[in-house]
DNA sequence: GAGGATCTCAGACCACGGTCCGATGCCATG
DNA sequence: CATGGCATCGGACCGTGGTCTGAGATCCTC
């Protein structure tokens, strides 16, 4: 398993060295260490890290700026958030900005190492409270899917996801590589499942589905 | 380091044991696996894992259904949900459900193995796609605007923002109280204007500029 | 008051989209 | 192996949708 390097960045040495306990002791490579987050943009334009460890609260310059800055320049460094408290408005704009995770400082230290390894391998991390809030937010802005897409057989939904992009029937038979005909079964198949009249209804459930959604 | 205990949930034997043989090269105890839906209740009623990782497509009953028996039963076991394709209303349902992360099927051996330690000490996880997509989705501004909406006149954008909505020409002339031919000037105008060919199109429009939104 | 922009409408044309009728092959389930 | 679901295709039908051309009415600005 392939560690990464990580860049610990807080104010208190304290936990500095804590951190590079936990994560040496775990076979993680500390490369280096900052305690404000002008050292942190410094210090990552030198060592190049993986993973940047970075507490929000910080004089000087805060991990919000700091992390701005080190993905302007670097945006494959990961970077995860260190807290004390699960603000909101930290853990959003934090997200916001592109940090792949958000950790509260109680956290064990196999999570933290666990969690490291985890953004080191590119995905982000969040902890349970704070995606269930999210998840919390957007349910409420999102009241329930209309119809359920179930009914669809497989090939069904794959094209009525391309029907969501607004392609043409032709468009469709040329990106599925199939006949017209056929492309005009589905898309009847799908109309009469879904009780959709036109192409036109069947992007607007597209979207309000989620099978297609604005910005990708 | 702790090493959480497994369940290994989907309908393809090789899936499974690919899974297994990742995890168990790394520590990780596999403490069964299930072919559906049903035997995933099953098993973790019997064996009690810590983390269950759970296929979405599945016969008999899908991986929706089955984490949420799972989780009405077992609140403290953690679902890491898996699929082939990141569509959206898994995700949201997933989570929603209370499953604590969402992976994709092209996931590197590490990066699962992981992701599995993680959720395993009680975080959850999102792939970065996901979560930028909620944040997002929270943010509620959709800045990448394709096109410009400006050419268009007042009565246009009206029109424009009905046609987002899947009208035909006919429901159009009825709402806005217009003859048929009016209101295919004006569908003919909006489609010169913004280079559009159909009203398939117009409604991918209205929703990628946030003339129409999904939800409301 | 001349000009431009906008909103309104009409008639005619044709293609694409949507419907209905069929048909075949495949595979999983029983 | 028989049944049913799924995916694939063809042909024929007709209507809505989209294009073009032209034109009257209002409201603005210059």
């Amino acid at each position: 398993m392939t560690s990464p390097r990580v860049l610990i960045v807080d104010d208190q040495e304290l936990i500095r060295a804590g951190f590079r306990l936990i994560l040496t002791a775990r076979g993680i490579d500390v490369a280096g260490e900052a305690g404000d987050g002008a050292e942190a943009v410094d210090a990552e334009r030198r060592l190049h890290p993986d993973v940047v460890l970075m507490d929000i609260r910080m004089p000087v310059m805060d991990g919000l700026e700091a992390t701005r800055r080190i993905l302007a320049r670097s945006p494959r460094c990961r970077v995860l958030m260190l807290t004390t408290f699960d603000l909101d408005r930290y853990v959003y704009s934090a997200l916001a900005l592109g940090a792949s995770g958000f950790l509260l400082k109680d956290v064990t230290a196999d999570h933290l190492a666990a969690a490291v390894r985890l953004v080191g391998t590119g995905d982000a991390l969040l902890s349970p409270t704070i995606t269930r809030r999210l998840v919390q937010r957007f349910a409420g802005a999102q009241p329930a899917v209309h119809r359920d897409l179930s009914p669809l057989t497989p090939r069904e939904t794959e094209v009525l996801a391309l029907l969501g992009k607004g392609l043409s029937n032709t468009e469709l038979a040329a990106t599925l590589t199939l006949s017209e005909a056929t492309v005009k079964t589905h898309v009847a198949r799908i109309f009469a499942k879904l009780e959709l009249r036109d192409r036109a209804q069947a992007v607007v459930l597209a979207y309000e589905t989620g099978l297609v959604t604005p910005g990708t």
